[in-house]
DNA sequence: AGCACA
């Protein structure tokens, strides 16, 4: 079905524009055409430098997708996954092999119907988890509650937080490069990377991980996708990531924003 | 193995 979608050519941001350009031609009375140098070739079939750049007359329907949207969307969305982004799932799997190989979680929920994990791959993707009803999701009331997609979630554990605690991240890495991993994750909030002293004299020290999450349900999906992440992909010995349930020391990783979401699952 | 920030 998708692929029929794509057929069509919504996928080809050229043939996109040239949509677009033939449908404003149709829509623009002769004399806007007359007065448009840019519709004018586009029309003698001309290629368009800057096609989206060009004065239209106030009265222009707004209320269509501009071309801008259309023609870039859907292949940055393309670009970023490195390959057709058609299934999300596909999309999510490629990256974390180890969610693909043991497929154990579905969903841990804490979205849109179906979504959930979903790496959205960019900007702010994160953060539209906050506002966002999460049915079914930790420790809350309305755990397993049906939503859209008929998704049932497995039960979080009873020592799920909405903080992971991580570890094997190599010392040489930064805030930053951890922020990477999780950050496409739903509900993602902060990373707190933390240098501990090694225990033995001459070893080296050791880089322990706090990561944020709005609740414990998207802390639970994260953990179940990174689970054994490798650092380096095609390193035999590069560091696997060993995540947990961070332990609750403080008010801070109790409750998230929401108000009593989040934080250790209470039945 | 290892659990900090407020």
């Amino acid at each position: 079905m998708a692929d029929a979608y794509w057929r069509q050519g919504y996928g080809d941001p050229r043939q996109q524009q040239q949509q677009q350009q033939q449908q404003q031609q149709q829509m623009l009375p002769p004399s806007a055409r007359a007065l448009n140098p840019a519709a004018a070739a586009a029309a003698a079939g001309q290629q368009l430098q800057q096609p989206l750049k060009r004065p239209r007359p106030a009265d222009y329907p707004t209320d269509l997708p501009g071309a801008h949207e259309m023609a870039g969307y859907y292949p940055r969305e393309e670009d970023r996954a490195g390959y057709a982004a058609v299934r999300e799932t596909q999309a999510l799997n490629a990256s974390y092999e180890r969610f693909l190989r043991t497929g154990q979680i579905q969903s841990y929920g804490a979205g849109p119907a179906g979504g959930s994990i979903r790496p959205t791959a960019g900007a702010n993707a994160g953060y539209q988890a906050d506002d966002r009803p999460v049915v079914a999701a930790g420790g809350m009331d309305g755990r397993n509650a049906g939503f859209g997609g008929g998704i049932s979630e497995p039960p979080l554990p009873p020592d799920a937080s909405n903080t992971l605690f991580i570890e094997g991240i190599p010392t040489d890495c930064e805030r930053r490069e951890v922020s990477h991993i999780f950050r496409p994750f739903v509900g993602f909030k902060e990373v707190r990377l933390v240098t501990k002293d090694p225990r033995h004299p001459g070893g080296d020290p050791i880089v322990l991980c706090f990561v944020d999450f709005a609740n414990a349900a998207q802390a639970a999906v994260s953990m179940e996708a990174l689970q054994g992440y490798k650092f380096d992909e095609h390193d035999r010995n590069s560091p696997h990531l060993r995540l947990q349930f961070a332990r609750f020391t403080g008010p801070r990783g109790q409750s998230g924003p929401g108000g009593g979401g989040g934080g250790r699952v209470r039945r």
